[in-house]
DNA sequence: ATGAATGACATGGGAATTCATGGTAATCAA
DNA sequence: TTGATTACCATGAATTCCCATGTCATTCAT
């Protein structure tokens, strides 16, 4: 099984902050949960952020250790230290899939992403991210096809998979 | 369950310094509390510091355990020694939670971080912080904003959690 | 092949429980 | 005895639990 999450899709929202969870976006929880077992339900981190980020980030309980021990190695009172605690301890929430699937976002996230009835789902490596439907189209999109647009015609961005570790 | 608090969240206090604790922290008090067991009420320490620290900061039984044996591993008589025995057995409050899943904090504590009405709850890892609200939108997000201010426009202070242990 | 049975998935509703918060009475210490 | 601390009770709102339904896609027996 996949250890990373793959594809997107859109969730309805319903009033009370239940969502369901693209179904493949669960076996990868569940493989990143140490302690989930068959008939279990897999937990796993949101990060919200601060007032800047639109949209919420989901680590698997392993990535979210990772980071965890990554910022255990950083100076205490350093100020890297001090900021990644407050996104990653402060500024997240711990919570766990349902027996139906589904996530239960309160109305807190919710209100912060401005989520109403759907939401979007989409993979980004070892995690994934939950936007409002209409932000991600207008935002996100919108950012890239911009991006897009400075470059030449017929460049293709899969160059960035080659020339990596050499500048 | 989780060993770790995540999360932050905003309470309200009465005249009497009584404060709710989030559902969530005192889930880890619980689990951190050797002597804990369904149905009673989980013990921890509040250390609150010299003049120069304007919140309070809450350790697990457990946590606060760890900390004691760190302190008895120094020297006797050593200044780091007696520095920490100061900080951590003298300047702190040992406390319970009550049974509607609230701290009392006692009006030398409060007064201590000019907590009136509202406190603010976060997580730091194995501990959490409480602060009066103001004080911490002014304090810390200030100093936080003033940090970034100081970085290139673009950088994401996420980079710290990669390039480590190669600097 | 084909209609029926099976099972995972997305979504909805209501009841039961937990939470956050406030008030009052009882207890304590100086 | 008086101000403070602790124990008890109360309540609205939010959250969790449990159950139900509709839709697919897949399997299976005929």
């Amino acid at each position: 099984m996949a250890r990373r999450f793959r594809g997107e899709s859109h969730h309805k929202v319903d009033n009370k902050g239940r969502v369901s969870i693209p179904a493949s976006f669960r076996r990868v929880l569940e493989q990143g949960d140490p302690s989930y077992t068959e008939g279990l339900n897999p937990e796993l981190v949101i990060v919200y952020g601060d007032h800047r980020r639109n949209y919420l980030e989901c680590y698997t309980i392993q990535a979210i250790n990772e980071v965890d021990l990554k910022i255990d190695a950083l100076p205490r009172g350093s100020m890297e230290r001090r900021m990644l605690q407050r996104l990653f301890h402060g500024q997240s929430f711990p919570t766990a899939v349902d027996e139906t699937g589904r996530l239960v976002l309160p109305s807190k996230l919710r209100t912060k992403i401005d989520l109403e009835s759907e939401a979007f789902f989409i993979a980004a490596g070892d995690t994934f991210q939950i936007w409002k439907t209409e932000t991600y189209e207008t935002e996100e999109l919108a950012k890239t096809e911009a991006w897009l647009d400075k470059l030449p015609e017929d460049f293709d961005p899969l160059v960035y998979l080659d020339n990596m570790g050499q500048e």
